[in-house]
DNA sequence: CACGGCATTTACGTAAAAGTCAATTCGGTC
DNA sequence: GACCGAATTGACTTTTACGTAAATGCCGTG
């Protein structure tokens, strides 16, 4: 496991600019310590963006990925907060499942005119 | 079924305004006919506009959406555009596929953030 | 030490997807 | 025919997630 990686290293790791991994710093998602001015990422931070991009994919702002990256961190060591964290892991995790039943229901429905487009090749004598 | 839909009742059904609907419309995405002014959306009217808010929900951008919505119409009737519709759903395909696993991953941590929640609560002597 | 190349900061720009507001205009009804 | 509420239109504003440009810093190499 490598101690540190330069910005652009990870920008072309992950195919994404100096300028938003920045922004990721500015919003607070990515923390990476200095060596003067320079920033060195470890691997924790390149673990984040991991993270930070899988949750764009999915279609989450940058405000619900850093809730769901607090989720991640330590649990809290007082009782309220555990129990408040809880409630909302289970609000984050019914708002998945949600976008996985809207995916499957796309997918299903582009099978369908996938199978529509065949037929149709078919009907006019095109062998697939 | 019922032939029409007035634009409030659409927008009191899927929680939306008529700004939003009125986008749509000028976006193409639906087509309500018109009786003067006022707009009467058909059931297809409502069912695209189920979809667009499925999108909308996996984080698909208008146009994105708008491409799934010309994938569901009828397919052409030419060769060469039904060959390339074909390769276009399977590359939808794909991406939402990609989505699923990511929705997955982020399903599983999430999952296991609960779990160290409800240990460290156990820890604290906490009934669950 | 001059140079190329990557980094940084600051500031302004922009596209997408609506929200908001003001000014009409319709359609029904009293 | 006056009136009211719902609907429409157009213009302007806002938010998000960066892009882009300008000016400058830092550093290893020849």
């Amino acid at each position: 496991m490598r101690e540190y990686y330069s910005i652009t290293e990870l920008t072309r790791e992950f195919d994404i600019s100096t300028r938003t991994l920045r922004f990721y710093e500015d919003e607070g998602l990515v923390q990476p310590v200095r060596r003067g001015r320079t920033r060195l990422f470890r691997p924790s931070d390149r673990h984040l963006i991991r993270q930070i991009l899988r949750g764009k994919r999915i279609g989450f702002s940058i405000n619900e990925i850093r809730e769901i990256i607090q989720m991640y961190r330590e649990p809290p060591g007082e009782v309220g907060q555990l129990k408040l964290m809880i409630k909302r892991i289970e609000e984050k995790r019914e708002n998945l499942r949600q976008k996985r039943r809207d995916l499957e229901e796309t997918l299903a429905e582009l099978d369908q005119a996938e199978e529509s487009c065949v037929e149709r090749l078919a009907e006019l004598g095109v062998n697939t």
